[in-house]
DNA sequence: TCGTTGACGCTAA
DNA sequence: TTTAGCGCCAACG
């Protein structure tokens, strides 16, 4: 991924508002060269004092990827007030744009 | 350079 | 609704 790509995707993701959450695949689609995969990637790679809301980046379908950080994840949406409903899925509602 | 791994997405069955 | 399969891309040894 260029740094380019990295950037432009970066920027994407800072942009999302509070509350609201979007998905790899729309990430994707907004950034040239990108993929739902890069994408994951690139978070997975972020650095320590990053100031990026990663926890606004859920999968496909308002369901949450299974990774170590998923339960703080879960933590920090609630908080901003990100409902999941019972099969564990945030309603469409809530994402962004 | 190659094979493996993993914060994924989409489609078919 | 759930699974499997395939495509996808970046990092790492």
């Amino acid at each position: 991924m260029h740094d380019a790509v990295r950037e432009q995707a970066t920027t994407i993701i800072a942009r999302i508002p509070e509350g609201r959450v979007t998905t790899y695949g729309t990430i994707a689609k907004m950034t040239e060269g990108a993929t739902a995969r890069s994408i994951g990637a690139l978070l997975r790679l972020l650095p320590k004092g990053h100031t990026l809301p990663w926890h606004r980046v859920v999968a496909a379908g308002g369901r949450l990827a299974h990774h170590e950080g998923a339960l703080e994840q879960r933590e920090l949406l609630s908080a901003e007030g990100v409902i999941f409903d019972a099969r564990g899925r945030i309603p469409e509602r809530f994402f962004w744009p």
